[in-house]
DNA sequence: AGGCCGTTCAAACGATCGTTTGAGCATACG
DNA sequence: CGTATGCTCAAACGATCGTTTGAACGGCCT
């Protein structure tokens, strides 16, 4: 049913990869051991052996993407604020920025449809994973907010910070899907995506 | 391991209530038939019974809840179509009211997750279903947006409108978590929401 | 009463699920 | 050379999945 992708990289690359286009396609629950080691191009009990269970990998899919990514974030955000004067919009491109970059090639935008899915999926148990791991992040970034928008009160604050995330999340999942215009090239594709992100972020964020 | 909750209603409408309750906490794959049905206190063959299949009752899950959803936002669209100086926040009001007057009940916040899950699934067979049934209402009013900021091209207004979308999404799927402060009343409350909301859609439609 | 029809029921169907097992293979080290 | 060690493999485990079956039940009509 599901042809073999894979053919290089080790066995554990091999599955992280195999395993990120089906939770992708196919959700957590809808993607089988079976489809997934075939994918792969190795054995079904590979996966136990590498990684313990199902649910172990799964968090391992999520720990190779989000490890880089928010280290990018929280880096991109250091480097401001050592600025006089930072911008509501240097915050948030700190923040899209290297989320986009992630999304640049296959892979990347595969693993969007799978954080996507995480957020839907309202799993506990994953929400506790992904709060213990990376809540640090958010909560860094929360309070840039907090400090470039004070006359927000906390819970209105709170509200704008979620509907944006909500809409990032959802623009971001699709990005596997829309074709790119082949007349503008991919660096300007990008460029444009950024600047309609960011500045739907900025008005979101701190219209009035 | 699933307790039965309904007790009254006909059978279809019991399996309904049921579907609807662990769909949105397990999604339509991880709920399965039998904890469905142990649910909803019917025998497991009344699913196939009464729907014919799985999938047809997940449409049906849809179905009832969309037919007055959008209905009722047509009618609110269509009343302000009279009026000679129509703003972006009545349509939007036009839009996100009924849905949170939906999600005002358990069970209609229940389904904004199963919405969201939809959403977030980019399931085919599923996309198919609802575009087809209910594409002409976000057709309707993607034309009204499109009289009311003139000034946005094609390409920017649809950006706005899935950013929008992916926004609202997000925000009413975790209805059903969230608690309200017991001091505020639940009209007020809801009042507050929609003000959150809609405001924010605005700023993220209509920003220059 | 008797036959019909919509509905419910327990039981079983084959398929597929995540996981485990134990043998087999290769490479590295003494 | 012998033997650990790390990894792969086919095969099987019990559990659970969606669906089907045929008998049983209950109200309604003639």
């Amino acid at each position: 049913m599901v042809p073999p992708v894979n053919s290089s990289g080790s066995t554990k690359e091999r599955i992280l990869g195999a395993a990120e286009l089906l939770f992708a396609q196919r959700g957590f629950d809808g993607a089988s051991l079976r489809q997934l080691t075939a994918a792969a191009g190795v054995n079904l009990a590979a996966v136990n052996y590498h990684f313990g269970s199902k649910d172990k990998l799964v968090e391992e899919v999520f720990r190779r993407r989000l490890d880089a990514l928010n280290e990018r974030r929280l880096t991109a955000l250091s480097c401001l604020a050592g600025a006089p004067q930072t911008t509501l919009e240097e915050v948030l491109e700190a923040f899209i920025r290297p989320a986009l970059d992630l999304s640049h090639d296959d892979s990347g935008a595969l693993f969007m449809r799978v954080l996507a899915r995480a957020f839907a999926e309202h799993d506990d148990t994953l929400r506790q994973f992904l709060s213990a791991n990376y809540g640090h992040v958010m909560r860094q970034f929360t309070a840039e907010f907090a400090r470039l928008l004070p006359q927000l009160s906390k819970e209105e604050l709170y509200w704008r910070i979620d509907l944006v995330t909500g809409a990032l999340t959802h623009a971001m999942s699709g990005f596997g899907m829309i074709q790119r215009k082949s007349d503008v090239s991919e660096h300007a594709h990008r460029e444009q995506t950024a600047q309609h992100l960011i500045r739907f972020a900025v008005a979101g964020l701190g219209h009035p």
